[in-house]
DNA sequence: TCTGGGGTCCTAGGACCC
DNA sequence: TCTGGGGTCCTAGGACCC
């Protein structure tokens, strides 16, 4: 049996669908759990731009174990290590070797290996293609799943338990499972009983669910907006659901009419494959903030090749290149140049960000980054991606100007230079 | 929370066009 | 020419997500 899980006959109308969100529990540290098995059980610290040994960078993942310590994610490392000290501390020929410290009070800490978690990854997609006619990945360790036409709402929970089941036999990862009639609730419900969670909820109780929530748990709903709403009197779902909409569509725009609808229980959007990308993007801290021009010029090079050298990979053109220069205390600068067309030119990439950079070549910058948007793909690897009789929106059908421009492949670079003119 | 990296979407003002 | 309305594109910043 390939084939996941399916009931023959199931009628649906059109607007009823079972959506299933589908969330890792800390994947990083499950990951590196996979290899490194005496890792199970103990306080596991997932650390990007982390070195062993060092204290730098910011906690990406950190164990059930670990939070019991106060670790959180996007935490500083040092401020991790100083509520769980890692268990390497106890050598007496380590740096930061500490004998009064117990076993029972350290941790492990593992920098980040992308590569080696998005091949675990890869492994989990596979089962949930399998399980789903549709899916939705949202990031590596997440996704949606339109099984409406795999399931029915009386054996959903079954359902669930046989993918989780699968994912848990087959990868040895644990996944949680939200399943609901629309996908914000579907997202809320696999957090609902995180880690190792499954929980459905029925078309006629999302409302009901969602009501006592609180409305930072709300996606979309952040630190600002969550503030802000608490000031306006709304403490929870139930509370956005309940109130007259008019004000804070006032205050938050579009936004707000969402935030509305989903604290409702209401959101039409279908879960789809994800697009193409809109842009890809490098950047790096510095450890301390540098004022002097090289080094910084430095980086933008390198960033500027990073980025230049992904596009290419991924076989897109980008008409904007921008920057962002952090400067203390914590003020994003952003600046960009769209070209008059389309480009694959490492070099321009790399000009134009030196160029956008020179207003802020003699700030103190913490970090540094370069981007490039208004991605085009061939048009080849579309028509394969895409579905029979399908259009791409790989053209614009705006009106612009250079709709009958072709750029299928490489080849068509060469008449590039000329729009190197723009820099 | 005092700050790592890679993304998405929205807003608002100005330029420019008809 | 002192002035209407509508549309799109560009840029910068902000909020948010994982």
């Amino acid at each position: 049996m390939t084939d996941g899980p399916r009931l023959p006959g199931v009628e649906v109308t059109d607007d009823e669908r079972i959506v299933c969100h589908v969330d890792a529990d800390c994947f990083y540290a499950s990951c590196e759990r996979l290899r490194e098995p005496d890792l199970r059980g103990e306080p596991v610290v997932v650390g990007m731009g982390y070195e062993p040994g060092e204290t730098v960078g910011a906690v990406a993942t950190a164990s059930y174990e670990a939070r019991e310590f106060g670790v959180e994610s996007a935490q500083a490392i040092s401020s991790a290590l100083e509520r769980l000290p890692r268990r390497a501390a106890l050598e007496p020929d380590a740096d930061d070797y500490d004998p009064d410290l117990t076993r029972e009070e350290t941790g492990f800490y593992r920098p980040v290996e992308l590569d080696y978690y998005e091949s675990i990854a890869d492994d989990v997609q596979s089962i949930l293609h399998d399980c789903a006619d549709v899916v939705r990945e949202v990031s590596i360790d997440e996704a949606y799943l339109d099984v409406t036409e795999r399931t029915a709402w009386e054996v959903a929970d079954g359902f669930a338990r046989h993918i989780k089941d699968r994912i848990r036999r087959e990868v040895g990862v644990i996944v949680s499972v939200g399943v609901a009639p629309t996908m914000s609730a579907a997202k809320i419900a696999s957090d609902f009983e995180k880690p190792d969670g499954l929980t459905v909820v029925e078309p006629g109780d999302v409302r009901e669910f969602l009501a006592p929530l609180e409305v930072d748990l709300l996606h979309g709903v952040g630190p600002v907006t969550a503030r802000e709403l608490r000031e306006m009197g709304l403490e929870t779902a139930g509370d956005v659901a309940a109130a007259d909409p008019e004000p804070f569509v006032e205050r938050f725009g579009e936004r707000g009419r969402e935030l509305y609808n989903r604290a409702r229980g209401d959101d039409d959007r279908r879960v789809e494959p994800k697009g193409e990308p809109k842009s890809f993007s490098r950047e790096s801290a510095f450890a301390d903030s540098v004022a002097e021009p090289d080094p910084k010029y430095d980086q933008i090079e390198t960033l500027a090749a990073a980025v230049a050298d992904r596009a290419r990979r991924e076989g897109a053109l980008y008409r904007t290149i921008g920057v962002k220069a952090v400067t203390p205390p914590y003020d994003v600068n952003t600046r960009e140049r769209s070209l008059p067309g389309p480009v694959d030119d490492p070099d321009l990439v790399e000009r134009i960000a030196r160029d956008l950079f020179t207003e802020f070549e003699t700030e103190p910058v913490r970090k540094l980054g370069v981007r490039v948007a208004n991605l085009e793909f061939a048009a080849t690897d579309q028509a394969s991606l895409e579905g029979w009789g399908q259009r791409g929106d790989g053209h614009r059908s705006d009106g612009g100007t250079d709709d009958d421009r072709e750029l299928t492949d490489e080849s068509s670079n060469s008449g590039q230079s000329s729009l190197a003119d723009f820099s």
